[in-house]
DNA sequence: CCTGCCATCCCACATTGATGTTAGGCGGGC
DNA sequence: GCCCGCCTAACATCAATGTGGGATGGCAGG
């Protein structure tokens, strides 16, 4: 043995259409110490079939496959799969192709742009429990987490409601759930006529003219 | 002049409660060339009221302050600054307080044992467009996506729905847009009775006893 | 052929819901 | 003091819904 230093190197499957690429990639894997290109597939179908035999460490995705997306192959790969550490790359730095991609189960996302060293160490990170990201790429995660925000602020419930008394949604609320009119009596402690006034102009103030529709707008749909 | 070479130092404020930390992240920043403290608030709303005037090039917030919390202090602040980026500082890897800042509007998330070197590199990156995030954080965001898909994927409806027939599906779908017997029989082209028939199958397969409680059970809540 | 499931329809009856009208008590503001 | 909004409540009436019976024809499988 040359170097026991090296306790075990790091088995790397790729995935990636283009040939030249597939090539520069494995021989850039191959040649660093510490690294090891274990199986390179052009296509989804091949990994797929392939890799939970391989069970390599990681495995670096194409995102443009012909055929099979890779946004795709990641998905199913994952569910057979679902150690395996997925490292997409890509060129494309578009938000719907990157939400994809984790959301299919991706575990980092790299621009093909990145340079060699900062593969490697996106390769070491993703073995030790990180998720590596290009710059871009987590400026558009974190944007995306703030946008979202912004609709899950909203629960999107008819303003109106915000106009109804404090009587009137507790009322409504009970209503929404699927009460009669008698349960939300006894559970607000008030009489049950009481509760068809309030009924009354909750409707009038929604525009509504049944329980059903009160119960939509207060869901918000 | 001294040094022309520094075009221009990056200006960073502090706002952490902890006399000691605060110092001590001031000095690191002073002592780096190319960075400049620019100022340092021991709470939220000091910083509140400074800041925008004083414009800084990147908010190092702790999210941990006393009175108003981090995640509070960045909410408002984004409204009143919304260019300015705000990188979290924080001894919690807890997703909660990831998630809650993200949307507050931090643009960046790092644990407080991370070296000084990644430290003023994170800053560097965040006044590029980047979004610097530990490697905790990071698996964690991604996690996240994982979690939400799995989430939006389901709508969540009880299971219950899909042993309806088609044509009940249909029935209940319209009841839980709040449509009369009479309206959705002439939506569908069926009889009064014939609807009356459904309805009565479909509370029956779903165990409930009322059109709204049939309704949250079709949007699943 | 018989059985089961589906879609369709009808009758009857009790309960609940939707809507109109009216009204007393209470706390604020003008 | 008077008016207004909110919480409370009662009576009346009709429409809509919930629930119990049956019934017919079609179609797939055994």
């Amino acid at each position: 043995m040359k170097k026991p230093k090296v306790a075990k190197a790091i088995t790397v499957s790729l995935v990636e259409d283009d040939p030249g690429v597939r090539a520069n990639l494995a021989s850039l894997i191959d040649g660093t110490p510490g690294f090891k290109c274990q199986a390179a597939y052009p296509d989804g179908p091949s990994a797929l079939k392939d890799i939970p035999g391989n069970r390599p460490d990681v495995v670096l995705m194409d995102i443009n496959l012909p055929g099979m997306l890779g946004t795709e192959c990641v998905r199913r790969l994952k569910t057979i799969a679902p150690d395996v550490p997925v490292l997409m790359l890509t060129v494309y730095d578009d938000s719907e192709q990157i939400f994809k991609s984790l959301m299919a189960g991706a575990t980092g996302y790299l621009l093909k742009r990145t340079p060699k060293d900062k593969l490697l160490e996106a390769i070491r990170e993703i073995t030790s429990g990180g998720a590596p990201m290009s710059r871009q790429i987590a400026r558009r995660v974190v944007q995306y987490f703030q946008d979202v925000s912004q609709i899950a602020a909203t629960p999107q419930r008819a303003p109106e409601v915000e106009t109804l008394t404090e009587r009137e949604q507790q009322v409504l609320a009970l209503l929404a759930k699927g009460h009669a009119y008698k349960e939300i009596a006894d559970l607000l402690n008030i009489g049950f006529e009481t509760v068809r006034t309030y009924v009354r102009t909750i409707y009038d103030k929604l525009h509504v003219h049944s329980r059903t529709e009160a119960t939509l707008k207060y869901l918000g749909r």
